[in-house]
DNA sequence: CAGACGTGGTA
DNA sequence: TTACCAAGTCT
């Protein structure tokens, strides 16, 4: 579960050094629950979107409070949870229970537009077809959906992958791929629109976070909007909405905390 | 359903 | 150097 929190929209390389420090320091979701949220978001370090931080500890209290300490093995039990969605849940339920559930994160959703699809990649968000499609892949035992839930995924991150030449020399269903035999069409769908990032609130954002994360004490509130000097304005808006969000407190000596 | 939400690696 | 994007979730 926090390996799952960790990878949402985060490479495996920079996840792994943070979670064996975390798994580390709170094996249990009683453990991570025990302590304040603010550690989690410390020791979250660089991985990016901190409020994953915040809501695994969340999670991790409700499974104490719900569970009885208790990873839950129900999809419908782990949506309840926060920061825990439709990929999130299959996947816990699949690769930590062996349960039978459509793992369908975008490696996956990619393999079967090319395989099954015949399409360079699949639409932004998921689609009932693709729903559909996965569903009729997904092997009726347990056990062997789970296995081919890792597969499908693995395959699209190391053989069949986003971005350059797929390395379809390794890929085992190969010979079957509709996208393959079409002569490898051009993707003709809408534009995959850049992610803007510099100058951005969230930038910003991040900024700001990183002044607390480094420190080992209340930093005063001007001390942490320095961090960011380009747009004062902004600064202070991003502190607002980072306060608002609950990522970063007010001591009652009006100093900032994680 | 589009847009917000961090950060860093690769081509 | 810019552009893309990485095991998504929430509003």
């Amino acid at each position: 579960m926090v390996s799952e929190f960790m990878l949402q929209q985060t490479p495996a390389a920079r996840v792994t050094p943070v979670w064996l420090a975390w798994i580390e320091r709170w094996p249990t979701p009683a453990a991570l629950a025990s302590e304040p949220v603010g550690e989690a978001v410390r020791a979250w370090g660089r991985l990016g979107y901190p409020r994953r931080a915040q809501r695994l500890h969340a999670a991790a209290s409700a499974i104490v409070q719900r569970f009885a300490g208790q990873v839950p093995a129900d999809e419908a039990d782990l949506r309840s949870l926060p920061g825990v969605g439709e990929y999130t849940a299959a996947a816990i339920a699949s690769f930590a229970h062996a349960r039978r559930a459509l793992v369908l994160d975008t490696n996956v959703r990619r393999v079967l537009a090319r395989l099954d699809g015949g399409e360079a990649f699949p639409p932004a968000s998921i689609s009932k077809t693709e729903r559909t499609r996965a569903e009729a892949w997904l092997p009726d035992d347990p056990h062997a959906a789970a296995l081919w839930a890792v597969a499908s995924m693995e395959l699209g991150a190391q053989v069949c992958i986003a971005t350059g030449r797929p390395v379809c020399g390794r890929c085992p269903v190969a010979d079957d791929c509709a996208w393959r035999a079409a002569g490898y069409p051009e993707w003709d769908g809408p534009e995959r629109k850049a992610q803007t990032y510099a100058g951005t609130d969230r930038q910003c954002r991040g900024a700001l976070l990183a002044v607390l994360r480094d420190a080992d004490a209340p930093v005063p509130r001007a001390k942490v909007l320095a961090a960011w000097r380009t747009d004062a304005e902004q600064a202070s808006r991003a502190l607002a909405s980072l306060l608002d969000d609950g990522l970063v407190r007010l001591d009652c000596a009006g100093d900032l905390t994680l």
